[in-house]
DNA sequence: AGCGGAAGTTACCGATCGGTAACATGGGTG
DNA sequence: CACCCATGTTACCGATCGGTAACTTCCGCT
C-alpha cells in the first residue's frame, strides 16, 4: 500500500492480475495480526501461513513494522469505506447517521468473528513513538473523534462537543467489552445510549 | 502473591522486613508491564531494572506468565481498592457513587503517567485462553459489569440493566482513548455524559 | 565459630526473533 | 530460442526469547 513498487512501467495498462504472492502474504498477515495480535505474530508465521518464504515477503515489505503500518493503513481505509456508506442513505439527517452508525456498529462488534478494532488494539501494543504505525493510530482516532463531533453540532445538539466525545467513548467502549465479553455483552446497550445522550442534548 | 513461599516458619513472628528480592522484581515488572505492555517486556529487561539477575527470578516465580498473572490480580485488587474507596463516602447514594466514579475516573486517566487501564490492556495483548492471565482479566470486566448494573438498579433507574453497561462502556472507552489522546482527550466527557444518561433514566 | 538460606554470578540450553546472501526454478514474452 | 523477472529454496546472521545448572558469596542466627 505504501511500500510503492519501483516501476509498474512499461508496456500494458492492464490493472488486472497483478502478481500475486505480495497480496496473499498482506491479506495473511492482516487476518493474523487481527486475530492474535501485533506483537504476537512473527514474519515466519505470517510467511509460513501464506505458503510462501520469508524471502519473498522481504521483497514486497521493507520490515515487519512497514508492514505493521500498511495493515493499519488498509483498516483505517476499510474502516472509513464502512462509515461512509452506513451514513450514506441519511445524508443531511446526522441523527439517523448516527444511529444508523451504532446500530452497524453493535452488528459488527458482535459478531463472532469480531476481536474488537484493529486500530485501537495496535494503541495497546504500539507504545513507541517512532513506529511507523503509530502516526496511522493516531490520525485515525482523532479523525473519530472530529467527525463524531462535526455530527453533533450538525444535528444542533446542545453542547455538541461533550456529545460528539461521549459518542466516541461508547464506540471505543464496545471495541474493548468485545475482547472479554464472548458476545459483545455491554455492546449490545451502545445504540440505546446514544439514543439517550442525543435526546438528553436536544438533538 | 500466588506463589506461596515454602515456609515462612521457624522463629519470629515478626512481620516486618521480609526478604526484599521478589518484591523488588515484582514491582519493577509491574510498572514495565503496564507502562510498555506485556509482550513486550522480557524477562531480562525486568531482571536488568530490578538489579538483580535471571536465577533470582526463577527462584521467586515459576515463569513469566505466573508472572504476568500475578500482575493483574494485583491490578485487580488495586483497582476495587480504589473503587471501594471512591465510593464508601456516599454509601446508600448509588447515583452520587456512579459520579463519584466517574470523576476519580476522570482525574486518574488524563494524569500523564496513565497509560489507561492495564487489565484492559491485557486483554488485548493476551489472546489465548490457557494464559492464567486470561481468567483474571475476564473475571474482573465482568464484576465491573455486574457492580454497575447493581448500582443502576439501585438508584432506581429505568431500564437499569443498559444503563449499567452504558456506564462500563463509557468508562472502558476512556481507558482505550487514553492511549491516543495525549491528555485523555474525551475521557474529559465521561463524567458530563453519565450524568446525562442516568437523568434521562430517572435516577 | 559454624551453619543455612537467600541472593548473586556465569555459562549455557533450544527456540525464535527480524533480516540477508546466493542460488535454483519456472513461466511468459521478445 | 533466449532472456528476464517473479518466485522458491537453503543456509545463514546476531540478537533475544523463556528457562536451567552449578557454583559462590553474603548475612543473620544459634
Amino acid at each position: 500500500m505504501s511500500v510503492v513498487r519501483a516501476e509498474d512501467s512499461s508496456s500494458a495498462s492492464e490493472p488486472v492480475a497483478k502478481p500475486r504472492v505480495r497480496d496473499r502474504i498482506f491479506e495473511t498477515a492482516c487476518e493474523l495480526f487481527y486475530r492474535h495480535g501485533i506483537r504476537a505474530v512473527g514474519i515466519d508465521a505470517i510467511v509460513c501461513a501464506a505458503n510462501t518464504n520469508k524471502m519473498s515477503f522481504y521483497r514486497s515489505f521493507p520490515s515487519k513494522d512497514e508492514l505493521v503500518a500498511d495493515y493499519l493503513r488498509h483498516k483505517d481505509v476499510l474502516f472509513w469505506r464502512w462509515w461512509d456508506a452506513v451514513v450514506a442513505p441519511f445524508e443531511g439527517q446526522p441523527r439517523q447517521q448516527v444511529e444508523a452508525l451504532f446500530e452497524a456498529h453493535v452488528n459488527k462488534t458482535c459478531s463472532k468473528e469480531s476481536r474488537g478494532c484493529g486500530l485501537a488494539n495496535a494503541a495497546v501494543e504500539i507504545v513507541e513513538d517512532e513506529h511507523p504505525g503509530r502516526a496511522v493510530v493516531v490520525s485515525h482516532k482523532s479523525e473519530i473523534r472530529r467527525r463524531f463531533r462535526a455530527l453533533a453540532a450538525a444535528m444542533q445538539a446542545r453542547d455538541p462537543e461533550p456529545l460528539g466525545d461521549a459518542l466516541m467513548l461508547l464506540m471505543e467502549g464496545g471495541y474493548l467489552a468485545r475482547l472479554t465479553f464472548p458476545k459483545g455483552g455491554p455492546v449490545a446497550s451502545a445504540l440505546v445510549a446514544a439514543r439517550t445522550l442525543m435526546d438528553a442534548h436536544g438533538a
